[in-house]
DNA sequence: CAGAACCTGCACATGACCTGACTGCATCGA
DNA sequence: TCGATGCAGTCAGGTCATGTGCAGGTTCTG
């Protein structure tokens, strides 16, 4: 399996162990890591702004605190990552309430395995950085593809990878090492001239979409884009 | 939760007081009105023709009824309105053995309150229930179909699920863990190349249509519909 | 000019994916 | 009861995209 970048740090409290356990696992076969809380106290400790977690699943009925204001607790403390929470059947007026308000997502206990993890992944491509437009051009990691206007290449994960990492910081220079590291992740040693013939490559297809945006060599240096 | 402003008077038939008034609930904090029918009898006697309701939830689990029945009673009755069924989670092969009560919606037991806030608005919104449709395909989770325009492919229960977890997120690439956590929720291990399987299964299916849509692959990541 | 840095085109191994056929199982109707 | 049917899942073998490296040319810099 090609790691591709979408892997989502989630962030669980929940004070249910077979709860715990279920939501675990899926989200582990659905490729995603898991930071577990088990109740609010832990969850703002496990969970906050710095634990780097992109999707919270917050159990409303917590034994020592309401999910929602363990959410609150955690957005006061600027973790801004978007919220699932779960809830039984019978609390649905104050899970309503909280559903319009937040623009998060709720899944009514007991609930479809499935419907979480789609539900996750749904929440953590909306909370992604949007795709950033450097003049005309749009990245777009959902499809692994780059458009301008209405022309759309398709791009391989690795190419993604390069051009995501080049394209990060539009009009600075990229050094040659830093764009290896990036397209790379897993301290692959790839041959010096290999990413040579994927700048090629992101040139041709960049051309292939009448691309405004140049992918230019800085010699000696790295790349950039213009 | 985005709706049109327009106020739906929403008839429920449901034996469940939880249920119920989970239901009531969130209707009624999307702008919706509601009637209430505890079993068959009242069904028939509050949702009829002159009663006003604009969109029915029926439980199919009722004691003194099949909701399919009270369905078919209040037709005959002269109510046309659209339906969304609510079916227990192990009572899938009565739909699988096709009740076409209509062609309305379903919902399975135990459900997320907004699945069923959307599906009645969009039963509310359309002169004809229609589920959800993607650039021309159809997925009919009542007749376990897809179809585009005038022609229909029947699909077995497992290509269904799949083919719906793919169709979530038109556009975007469901990777393959996730479709396959999806189309096989119990956790069950299907050999890596299984799904591969589904997936030309389901491609000769759209084939045989005509789908507009294809069912594409993204190599490494996922399937995706375009 | 020399040497380094970079570009270009191509070759090729790997593994992800496709394909068609097969087995086992459950259901259904005669 | 028994075969017919259809579905789920597996398998073996082939195909092809992708990632990678190489050879040789081109451009830059001093």
């Amino acid at each position: 399996m090609v790691h591709d970048g979408r892997m989502t740090l989630v962030g669980i409290c929940e004070d249910d162990p077979d709860v715990r356990r279920v939501l675990t696992d899926a989200l582990k076969m659905g490729g995603h890591r898991v930071v577990i809380a088990r109740n609010g106290r832990e969850a703002v400790e496990n969970l906050g702004r710095d634990s780097g977690v992109e999707v919270l699943i917050l159990d409303i009925g917590l034994p020592d605190a309401d999910g929602r204001d363990v959410c609150q607790a955690l957005r006061a403390n600027g973790q801004h990552a978007p919220a699932l929470f779960l809830t039984a059947f019978d609390a649905v007026h104050d899970r309503v309430s909280g559903f319009h308000a937040g623009g998060d997502d709720y899944v009514v206990k007991p609930f479809a395995i499935s419907e979480v993890l789609v539900r996750v992944e749904s929440l953590a491509r909306r909370a992604r950085p949007q795709p950033a437009s450097i003049s005309g051009l749009v990245l777009n990691p959902d499809r692994l593809s780059v458009h301008v206007e209405d022309r759309e290449a398709t791009l391989t994960p690795t190419e993604f990878r390069l051009l995501a990492a080049i394209a990060r910081e539009p009009g600075s220079v990229v050094r040659r090492r830093t764009a290896v590291a990036a397209a790379w992740p897993d301290g692959a040693i790839v041959h010096e001239n290999t990413i040579d013939s994927y700048i090629r490559r992101l040139r041709v297809k960049l051309a292939s979409i009448d691309s405004p945006v140049e992918l230019t060599t800085v010699r000696g240096v790295g790349f950039t884009l213009r």
